[in-house]
RNA sequence: GGCGGGGUAGCCAAGUGGUAAGGUCGCGGUCUGCAAAACCGCUAUUCGCGGGUUCGAUUCCCGCCCCCGCCUCCA
C-alpha cells in the first residue's frame, strides 16, 4: 500500500497572510505545517508515506505539463483574464460524482462570479493568472505567470507519486463538489483512464449537536481538548468510533466515555499482562470467542465498520474476563489473547504502555499494604486517599494491593 | 428547490424480512474491612411520523417531518 497525502500550501488566504506578515509564502506556511504534523502524531495518525507540497517545483512542473494536455484536448482555453480554465462542457462526466445536474445549478451567492471571462459559469480554474494580491508569489508559464488553480495541484500530486489509477481516494463529504469533481475532470481528461475506484467520504464533525464554529463558541482546537486533560489516545477512541461516514458529534461527555471505555481495555490488558506472566495453575482455555456474527477483522471489511468491530473487542472482553474469573486462562492462553490484541492495535492504536511507578507512589503503596496488614483501616483509607489524589488507584486482590494510573495517561 | 448523509434505550451506537450487538450512565447482587476492578441481573413490546406490501417490517415500497452537508474561483 501507497498511502499519499498532498498538501496545499499556496491559496488566497496563504498569500494574504505572508503579504501581510511581509514574509516569504514559505515561512509563512512551515509553522502550519508543523502544527498539522505535531496534531497527526497526537492522534496517532500514521504517517503517510509522501506528503507533497503543492509548491513544490516538480509538481508545478507537472501542473503545467497537464494543463498543456488539457489545452490541446480542447478541454481547457486561456481566457481574456489571462487564466485557464477547465471547460465543463466537453466532459460529459463532469457533476456525475455529486450527482449534479450542471443545468439546475443555482448559486447560494456565497461566491462571486467573474462571468466575462468564463465560457460557462461552471468552468473552473486550472492556472490563476497573477496579480498585484499575489505580490512575490508566482511561476512562470506558457500562459504566463500565474499559480495553479484550486484544484490541479491534487490531480498532479495523486497521478506523479501513485499513477494515473487509484485504488482509494479519501475526503470530507464537503470536498465532493467541486473539489474532487474537478480532480475527475482534469486527471481523467490527461490520462483517459479511470481516476479513482473508490471514493470515502467522511461525514462531519459536528460540536454540541451543530456545525463547529467560532461564532456558535464551540470551536475548539486539539490544544484546547489537551488542555482539559484529555489524551491524545483519549481524543482518538472518541473520533474513531463512530463510523466514518455518520456525523460526529463531539461532546465532553463523549470524551468522558471514551476515558471510561479505554480504562476497560487497559484493566483488562493488565490482568492479561498478569495472567501470562505468572506461574498459573489455571487449567487453560485459549478457546476464540465464538458464536460472534463478526470477527474484528471481517467488521472492518465491512466498509469499516469500526462500530462492530468495537463491539467484537468488548465481548471478547467480557468473555476472556469471564473465563479469569473462573480461573480458566493459563499464560499461554493469556498469551493468544495478547497476541490477538497486538493485532487488534495495530489498527486502533489506543493501547498504552504499563505505568512506571514513581518511587513516591510506590513507598506510600508499601504503606499502605503494611496499614492493611495491620488491620488499620483508617491509615490505609488515609493513604488510598493519597494515593488518588496523585492520580493512583488502588486495588486490593487476592494477589495482594494493586496500583493503577487512571484517567488521562 | 436539487443532490447526498443521518434520525434505534438517559447519552453514543451496530444491525437484520422473522422479532433489537456493543460502549457509557443508573439501579440491585457476588467479591471486598470498606472500596476499586471483574462478573451476574435489571434498564427499547420497540427502531422519526403516517400509510402500503407480507403470515410477519425497525429492515422493502409510497408520502411526510426533523438534523447535518454540498449546490462552482475557500481549499
Amino acid at each position: 500500500m501507497h498511502r499519499v497525502m498532498n498538501i496545499t500550501d499556496v491559496d488566497d488566504k496563504t498569500i494574504r497572510g505572508a503579504r501581510e506578515a511581509k514574509i516569504p509564502l514559505r515561512e509563512f506556511t512551515a509553522p502550519f505545517k508543523q502544527a498539522f504534523f505535531n496534531d497527526i502524531d497526537t492522534l496517532r495518525i500514521k504517517r503517510a508515506d509522501d506528503f507533497p507540497t503543492a509548491t513544490d517545483q516538480q509538481y508545478i512542473d507537472r501542473m503545467i505539463a497537464m494543463i498543456a494536455t488539457l489545452i490541446t484536448r480542447g478541454l481547457a482555453y486561456q481566457a481574456d483574464d489571462k487564466s485557464v480554465y477547465f471547460r465543463i462542457n466537453k466532459f460529459p462526466d463532469y457533476g456525475k460524482l455529486a450527482h449534479f445536474d450542471l443545468t439546475q445549478l443555482q448559486s447560494t451567492g456565497r461566491v462571486k462570479h467573474d462571468e466575462y471571462d468564463k465560457e460557462h459559469i461552471g468552468d473552473f480554474a486550472l492556472w490563476k493568472a497573477w496579480d498585484e494580491e499575489d505580490g512575490a508569489v508566482g511561476w512562470e508559464s506558457p500562459w504566463g505567470r500565474g499559480r495553479p488553480g484550486w484544484h490541479i495541484e491534487c490531480s498532479a500530486m495523486a497521478t506523479a507519486l501513485l499513477g494515473d489509477e487509484i485504488d482509494i481516494h479519501c475526503g470530507g463529504v464537503d470536498n465532493i463538489f467541486p473539489h474532487h469533481e474537478a480532480e475527475i475532470a482534469q486527471s481523467e481528461g490527461c490520462t483517459g483512464k479511470k481516476f479513482v475506484r473508490y471514493w470515502l467520504h467522511c461525514a462531519h464533525l459536528l460540536v454540541d449537536g451543530q456545525k463547529m464554529s467560532k461564532s456558535l463558541g464551540n470551536f475548539y482546537t486539539l490544544a484546547d481538548v489537551l488542555e482539559k486533560g484529555y489524551t491524545g489516545r483519549e481524543i482518538r477512541y472518541a473520533l474513531m468510533r463512530v463510523h466514518y461516514r455518520a456525523p460526529l458529534n463531539f461532546t465532553w461527555d463523549g470524551m468522558e466515555e471514551a476515558r471510561q471505555s479505554l480504562g476497560r481495555i487497559d484493566d483488562w490488558l493488565m490482568r492479561l499482562r498478569e495472567c501470562s506472566a505468572s506461574v498459573s495453575l489455571a487449567k487453560g482455555n485459549g478457546r476464540q470467542a465464538g458464536s460472534l456474527p463478526y470477527t474484528f477483522e471481517e467488521a472492518l471489511d465491512d466498509d469499516l465498520n469500526i462500530s462492530a468491530a468495537l463491539g467484537f473487542l468488548f465481548e471478547t472482553i467480557r468473555e476472556t474476563n469471564r473465563a479469569m474469573d473462573r480461573g480458566e486462562v493459563d499464560p499461554a492462553s493469556a498469551n493468544v489473547w495478547l497476541n490477538w490484541w497486538e493485532r487488534v492495535d495495530s489498527v486502533l492504536a489506543i493501547g498504552h504502555g504499563e505505568d512506571e511507578i514513581p518511587a513516591e507512589i510506590s513507598q506510600l503503596a508499601r504503606a499502605r499494604e503494611q496499614a492493611r496488614l495491620a488491620k488499620d483501616w483508617r491509615k490505609s483509607d488515609e493513604l488510598r486517599n493519597e494515593l488518588n489524589a496523585r492520580g493512583w488507584e488502588t486495588r486490593d486482590t487476592k494477589d495482594g494491593q494493586k496500583i493503577t494510573r487512571r484517567a488521562g495517561t
